[in-house]
DNA sequence: GAGATTCTATATCTATTAGATATAAGCAGC
DNA sequence: GCTGCTTATATCTAATAGATATAGAATCTC
């Protein structure tokens, strides 16, 4: 699967529960499905472009001075089943306090606690969030819906709740680091000295 | 900070443990930082450039025939330690199993338990991985470094235990709705009929 | 109630990025 | 010694993120 496919999995999605237009396609996705999925308008609107030349989406009231709103054709929904059918295409992680901590001896003990402490309490705001989203889940008209959606919303605080405990482990395990290693972190690799390593030849 | 400072951070954190080609530098981030960050050679070539122009990082022995090794300067290490300094960029969240899984109903209870079996076996195999990784940083001559290196591995150990006491709890869930709801799954939702909502003017 | 000002909705545009593809060198088998 | 395979290296292109431009609506001020 694509990344444009990707894409238009997750319009074809959103308009699935609801027709609306390109900007509010990007806010719904950004406020409901916000915590593990992320649209920019540079991808909706082409996607929404190329969905509507393969009628699977349809545009409507496209006045001048009002935006058109877009609604799923039976063609679109057939497609949303068959995308939503195949494999997920694998993400490419990134996760820029993993590589500090690796890089962490050039930093110092001190600086890696902050850091840690910091993707702590964003882990308890997300908690926080997902409990919002969960009695949220109780309204609305979407019954059928409820259970799956309860699923993510889970799964998120599976890994929020992961992450604190993480963070709670590694600032232990930081505070008998600095103790005895590096009191003071900065002064702690001389740093014009011996940068050059001996040279692995093509390993 | 820029995505572009993100890759050479990646780019002299690597270096600073050891001198390499570009090539290598692929290979190492892939095997060592793998299970958290990722760079494709369309962005270590022009960042090692770059890292070069700004004298940041030194080539050795551009023969026609032989790949260059590249090298930290002191300089180098410097900038490092800054970027290292600076926050990180905040991750864009693409989980296709949870979009998947958001819009389940349209795949049925069956499918998504089999979405989230295979989830479950990936996150076994991480552990796995992880595990060996646990192991080998036992040996080296990077001993200062390994409590760091450490944290990062505990890290995606909590992530994948999360992963694993979810999908169970997940495939629980999914038991009992399809032994209720809908049995069929293929059949829920006639496709044809009323495809058109009500439009909800501009939230 | 008219004008000014801010805000929101919408769309486009550009620099960045992923990863497929091209090229070349070494190596193994025949 | 030649041929085909594998590894190393680099480039190139289509897709993407998200910043920015534009315009209309709403609100505030006088």
């Amino acid at each position: 699967m694509s990344r444009t496919e990707q894409t238009q999995t997750a319009v074809l999605g959103a308009l699935s529960v609801m027709p609306m237009t390109g900007y509010a396609l990007r806010e719904e996705i950004r406020s409901v499905l916000g915590h593990f999925w992320s649209e920019s308008f540079g991808q909706i609107y082409p996607a929404l472009a190329e969905l509507q030349r393969q009628g699977l989406v349809e545009r409507r009231g496209a006045d001048r001075a009002r935006a058109s709103v877009f609604a799923l054709t039976p063609a679109g929904t057939e497609r949303l089943r068959e995308l939503l059918s195949e494999p997920a295409q694998p993400v490419r992680p990134r996760n820029g306090l993993m590589l500090r901590l690796f890089f962490g001896r050039q930093l110092g003990p001190e600086a890696c606690r902050i850091l840690i402490r910091e993707a702590r309490e964003e882990a308890e705001a997300r908690l926080a969030e997902l409990a919002v989203s969960r009695s949220e889940s109780q309204e609305g008209p979407h019954a059928q819906d409820r259970p799956y959606w309860l699923l993510t919303i889970s799964a998120g605080e599976h890994a929020a709740r992961a992450a604190i405990a993480w963070a709670d482990g590694a600032l232990e395990a930081l505070e008998t680091l600095s103790d005895s290693a590096a009191p003071h972190p900065a002064a702690e690799p001389p740093v014009g000295s011996k940068t050059v390593h001996p040279v692995r030849e093509h390993p």
